[in-house]
DNA sequence: TCTGGGGTCCTAGGACCC
DNA sequence: TCTGGGGTCCTAGGACCC
């Protein structure tokens, strides 16, 4: 049978939606095709644009008036996660049509291992990539790039290769002509550091990596990278993986304030407002934490943090507020101007119960944990902050408080940026408590 | 590239144990 | 009191992703 004869060791699909977010709010608004249409508008920055807005200079990022500046006619609506997370099942489903191994890598993106799909679907690869697609567009009403290969890594090149609307497909014996004209930092996983370091060895297109022998890798990158040259080699090291995500490791809640503060009282609401957040977020996962990291971002983006244990896991805001003020004025620096808090909890264990050690303790964070199930059960029914701690009040009324409006005019650089938050914290005073 | 918010995994080195 | 070798667990920090 024709199918049968295929270059494809395994046939990997990558799917990524284009311009998901504004794509999303064209396709259920009809009446916008054609035009300049971003969303982010709840925080005044640039979240996703259109091809039509990308075209007139918009970029992500940019402030809505700058926005406004050079495209005037732009329609600048705000973020609808709930719309979009509709038209992200949507898209799966599609997928799923054409073989159960799907994985939903983001709300718009997935990846897909169509091999031995052939004969059940009476399609090549290449026909079953192109139907995909051809179903995605049409029935969403948007266009998506799309990218077969042998492995997700060489998948994921395929679909930037083209963008938007592209269908690109990479078989074994043309892996080398792509390599050969993508630059490494181009490479799902190399990251600025890693294609820095490869530059200085003389490496620049992924070819020159992808023809590194395994000796060379072995003894100048780590686990990670190592992987990477294999698949780009063609040779499958990540599956795709179709189990839904139903847990998580990790909770984080941050929020930049406007204008900057310096007042104890305001600072120390929203980081309460940040911990009940995220406690809602643990308790829907029924999930409890044992460590919790909380810090600071000053207006030159210096972040001061702290990190404790609790004696046993909770999923009660109160102890972790409580435990946050104890430690909050060593990192509170006096004077310092500040932009934004957070809060990470860590050490997440799943349907925790509690120790009966110290019993009128555990019988009283029993009862406040009856409370918060009600809680939560108001906020589903009447909206999220119905009910909220005396202690995120400031932050929840957003009260005028006496903080000026000097930013500084001089932004220091890259100090934090979407890289973990507790990188070099430098923080004298840090230790563990438990 | 010009800083929003939410995640994951890996590694080196120290502590501790036999 | 000295010294060897090996293993596991935990933590801090690094790199990358959407």
């Amino acid at each position: 049978m024709a199918y049968t004869l295929s270059s494809f060791p395994q046939a990997i699909l990558h799917v990524d939606a284009d311009s998901f977010f504004a794509s999303c709010e064209v396709a259920r608004h009809p009446e916008l095709k054609g035009k300049p249409v971003v969303t982010g508008l709840e925080r005044g920055i640039v979240s996703s644009l259109t091809y039509e807005a990308k075209a007139r200079g918009v970029r992500r990022a940019m402030s809505f008036r700058e926005v406004k500046k050079i495209c005037p006619d732009v329609v600048f609506l705000p973020s609808d996660y709930e719309t979009y997370s509709l038209y992200s099942l949507r898209m799966f489903s599609i997928v799923r049509r054409f073989t159960p191994e799907v994985e939903e890598y983001s709300i718009d993106e997935c990846f897909a291992d169509l091999t031995g799909m052939q004969r059940p679907n009476q399609l090549s690869y290449e026909k079953m990539a192109a139907k995909i697609k051809a179903a995605l567009d049409s029935e969403l009403g948007f266009t998506f790039s799309i990218g077969l290969a042998p492995t997700k890594v060489l998948a994921k090149i395929g679909s930037k290769w083209k963008k938007p609307s592209g269908l690109t497909i990479i078989s074994s014996n043309e892996i080398n002509n792509y390599l050969s004209q993508l630059k490494v930092d181009a490479v799902w996983g190399i990251g600025p550091h890693t294609s820095a370091y490869l530059n200085k060895l003389g490496i620049n297109t992924a070819l020159q990596f992808a023809e590194k022998d395994e000796d060379w890798v072995k003894n100048r990158l780590t686990k990670p990278h190592q992987e990477i040259w294999q698949e780009l080699r063609g040779q499958m090291v990540y599956k795709v993986d179709a189990n839904k995500k139903s847990s998580y490791q990790s909770i984080s809640k941050t929020k930049t304030f406007t204008p900057p503060s310096r007042e104890r009282e305001y600072i120390f609401s929203q980081l309460s407002k940040n911990t009940e957040n995220a406690c809602i977020k643990l308790r829907r996962y029924q999930l409890a934490t044992k460590k919790v990291f909380f810090f600071l971002k000053t207006q030159d983006f210096i972040c001061q943090g702290y990190e404790f244990k609790l004696v046993r896991p909770t999923d009660n805001p109160v102890e972790i507020i409580k435990m946050i003020n104890k430690y909050f004025d060593s990192v509170l620096t006096v004077g310092h101007l500040f932009r934004a808090s957070g809060i990470i909890l860590l050490d997440l264990v799943a349907n925790f119960s509690r120790q009966a050690d110290l019993f009128n303790e555990v019988a009283t964070a029993e009862k406040i944990s009856r409370i918060f199930a009600s809680v939560d059960g108001v906020s589903k029914r009447y909206g999220k902050h119905t009910l909220f701690l005396g202690s995120s009040l400031s932050a929840i009324t957003e009260p005028q408080h006496a903080g000026t409006r000097q930013i500084a005019a001089e932004r220091k650089h890259d100090l934090f940026k979407g890289e973990t938050i507790r990188k070099k914290l430098a923080i004298p005073f840090l230790g563990t408590v438990v």
